[in-house]
DNA sequence: ATGCGTCTCGTACGCCGTACCAGTTAGTAC
DNA sequence: GTACTAACTGGTACGGCGTACGAGACGCAT
């Protein structure tokens, strides 16, 4: 049922600043086509907003973040650099884009009754589907949601709270302090996830020994400092806090918490009737 | 108490594959001084790491996380770009430390003995902190917490719960969760007051009538679709979910719900005698 | 005076986003 | 048919970026 026919951007959010001088410029993305339609195009177009979207996000997946590229993305699609931007105001509208479509993946489910099964269920999705792009996480802060995927998932969202009679207010704090969980986890796991990267290249150069020793010596330097008894055990105990079982678990270690606390607030709260 | 001699980084954590040549080459940053101090340094050094860190900090804070390259933090100091490079391996790992340094800001309390009270103020220190330097949201994904500070914060965190008699990896889970929560909230409301900039800043150049108009086309439009029935509620009521005093409710509300969610699980859990 | 580590910094390379504008294509108007 | 014009493509160029390289400047040890 894909009726992405509707680009419903909160206005001003969608344009940052210095996008606006182009914006002016290339109205007709937005505005000639919707209503006057005044000519149909004069030529097939070879390059489209959506094909651009998808080889970026496609290039983002494979090697990340730094690899999108306006020149990389052109070349990607055997075009000139500068034929982007007849459809793209700048590469920062490029990343809007970027996002928009990825929520449009997360689809969350029909709300089945069950506040906290479905709450849960849109949880998972996010995070599933933001783990497939955590190039994400570098575009995500400053950017605002607003874009029409955005828009789609808070209106289902609220819609998962209908039969409780909560108040528009309270509903939109469940809803947002989900969505805010849901992006931390992601934002520290996808930290953690890098860190291990990493951490994997470097330890595949080194010997058994070596390695052993600059994780020893480390050890021994927190012990001796005595200010980090915490840590000292947890170092002793060879814990491992990034495997992917234990991530799992303390996602829906948190998720349960909060789920709980959201409910006792649900229970409390005036019944049927009428809320102010 | 700045006892700040100690630079625990986490070994790899701190450093990225692409900086390894380099670091291999400057060597004399980590390993020299420590331990063998050769030589007394031969000249009193113009620049120092410090320094460049808290430059590189001042100009982000001022303009943002776009405005930190190293020619200006140069230039700033008048000093040379590449003279930089001596006390710091790459930018990267300028954006390591600037982070870190931020991170002993929200120096976090000594325990108090009431493990809710201290996770509240802890949670609202790095808040308020992290507002104060909104631009570390634009570097936070993908870059690993490996330095002295974080690992301080992570210890006085895990003091919190030492007479509840917790196992390790449900004390960790605990912080984890609560870090989380507040990397989100924050992530959230930056992006909240990033959008709100830019709408201020359009809004300025219209008028009244003008900016109804865009308000009202907008919500025209979200209602005749009948697809969004609550938003069309939300933008019908005119209600403002980016008021500060809303922002500062939200997070306190989901704050709560969590604590209750965390509280549960430590009140059920063994007490005093022993755990695993 | 010499040598050599410590530290500074000018030059240059190859990326980046994008302003500007000339060129190509294909419908419409005559 | 020819002329016109809107819809697109893309080449060139500018100023900025991170940083490799290597030539110096400085001051202690000899």
């Amino acid at each position: 049922m894909d009726t992405e026919d509707e680009d419903l951007w909160v206005p001003f959010l969608a344009a940052r600043p210095r996008d606006r001088k182009a914006e002016r410029l290339r109205a007709h993305l937005r505005e000639d086509e919707r209503r006057g339609q005044r000519h149909p195009p004069r030529r097939a177009a070879a390059l489209s907003r959506d094909e651009i979207v998808r080889t970026a996000i496609k290039v983002a997946d494979a090697e990340g973040a730094d690899a999108v590229s306006m020149r990389r993305i052109a070349r990607e699609l055997n075009a000139g650099t500068m034929s982007l931007y007849w459809h793209i105001v700048s590469k920062e509208e490029l990343l809007d884009l970027m996002l928009d479509a990825v929520q449009g993946d997360w689809e969350t489910p029909e709300p089945s009754g069950d506040w906290r099964r479905d709450t849960q269920d849109l949880a998972r999705g996010m995070r599933a589907s933001l783990h497939e792009h955590p190039w994400l996480m570098d575009f995500i802060g400053g950017r605002p949601p607003a874009g029409p995927k955005s828009l789609r998932n808070l209106e289902r969202t609220l819609g998962f709270f209908d039969g409780l009679n909560l108040d528009m207010r309270m509903a939109i704090d469940i809803a947002a302090t989900l969505g805010t969980y849901v992006m931390g986890a992601v934002l520290r796991e996808v930290q953690e996830h890098n860190s291990q990267s990493y951490t994997e290249q470097i330890l595949a150069d080194m010997t058994e020994a070596e390695r052993e020793k600059v994780f020893g010596e480390f050890t021994e330097r927190v012990r001796a400092t005595g200010r980090y008894p915490h840590l000292a055990e947890l170092l002793g105990a060879g814990y491992d806090p990034d495997g992917a079982e234990t991530r799992d678990e303390r996602f829906e270690f948190g998720l349960d918490c909060l789920l709980d606390g959201i409910a006792a607030r649900i229970a409390g709260h005036p019944p049927a009737t009428s809320a102010g």
